[in-house]
DNA sequence: ACCCGACTTGACTGGTCAGTCAAGTGGTTT
DNA sequence: AAACCACTTGACTGACCAGTCAAGTCGGGT
């Protein structure tokens, strides 16, 4: 096969990178390219367009995050330890990135999402779609909160939309702050919305 | 002075809603002088930069949409129908633009300082400037209510914060959906997060 | 040994970008 | 009536944009 290279894995990290570090609208596929090592006729060669780059640059992404999440939500601990986890989860990532670009970066897919909703069908559905699968995280430790009594919420699908919009609203105005500061609110926001009975160490 | 017409003005509103409907990187000074009906060299005796012109322009709109938030957390009505109203609003307001244009457009400072919070520091600013300017309304609504015994938070400042991020959050839901679905927990969530009493009609 | 085709190379296109500029225009001030 | 200056006009610049293309290069299948 000619001379099969790391080409096509590179650009969508680079791509993901970049965008998630800055924007969609600021990142050109020029950039991508440079930083990639790939030369652009490659790039077109692997991807129709840029907007398809940035799907397939997501979807690994998440492709690459899923055993995380997998393990944060392992059933081998308690519901309300894995939203604890989870929580810590997303300050730690947030943290890091902070450090490391000075910087607090937000959610990658809420902040593309945000950016090209209203512009590129394409983007927002995967946008949505990788939403959905994190709530669906959170649904399954609701939903097994609640069997074992450890939650006061009604619907668990229900509860589990309004949790993951604490989450969004919160890394959001870390964001915009450039602060890390309203993190420190996730978890004790989460658990008083849920009506939390215990609360793990 | 020379020929004064309402050219500032225009492209304050025009860039305004540009960018709320489009995204900032999206929306070039062309589109906007054109949309405005002024010429480049216009734009430029205004605002030194495209992105000076979207900072006054976000103030702006601020100034004039200030009164309606006035209103509706006016001392006349108790606090808690406060936030009813509130939510509402948020809700009716994303529902008009959504008729309008076919898409859930979302927050207006949030989107642009998601976008631009690390790329652009007078941008960035500006956002969180406007964004802190809304928490405070909600702030003093739930001092109000605290007072007054109508809910269960402890520093009225810290649960204005979480309130204004599950507003974040869920406006943030629904424009990656494209879909205000999300928008109809927005007033159960907050009255559950606050441990309201009493909700008013 | 040969060819096929996946992949690479880098120059190229036409359009758009933010921002500049020099020459006006006309209301106001003196 | 003359000078001033806020504002207008629209052409212009050079950089950059997403995307194209034709000519390769080389491993694998036959």
């Amino acid at each position: 096969m000619g001379k099969p290279s790391d080409a096509q894995e590179k650009l969508l990290q680079v791509a993901f990178d970049l965008i998630w570090n800055n924007s969609y609208g600021a990142v050109s596929v020029d950039q991508i390219c440079e930083r990639a090592r790939v030369n652009k006729g490659s790039f077109y060669h692997f991807f129709p367009s840029k907007a398809d780059l940035a799907v397939a640059a997501y979807e690994e992404h998440w492709r690459e995050k899923q055993p995380e999440l997998d393990r944060i939500f392992s059933p081998q601990v308690s519901p309300l330890e894995r939203l604890e986890r989870w929580c810590q989860y997303i300050y730690d990532r947030q943290k890091q990135k902070a450090e490391k670009y000075g910087h607090v970066c937000g959610c990658p897919y809420a902040s593309i999402g945000v950016e090209l909703a209203t512009q590129d069908e394409k983007i927002r559905a995967k946008a949505e779609e990788l939403v959905e699968r994190n709530i669906r995280y959170v649904e399954s430790a609701l939903t097994e909160a609640q069997r074992q009594g450890l939650v006061s919420i009604d619907d668990p699908k229900v509860a589990a939309e309004r949790v993951y919009a604490v989450a969004l609203g919160m890394v959001l105005h870390a964001k915009v702050r450039n602060d890390l500061g309203p993190l420190r609110q996730l978890q004790p926001t989460i658990m008083d919305l849920i009506g939390a009975k215990a609360v793990a160490a």
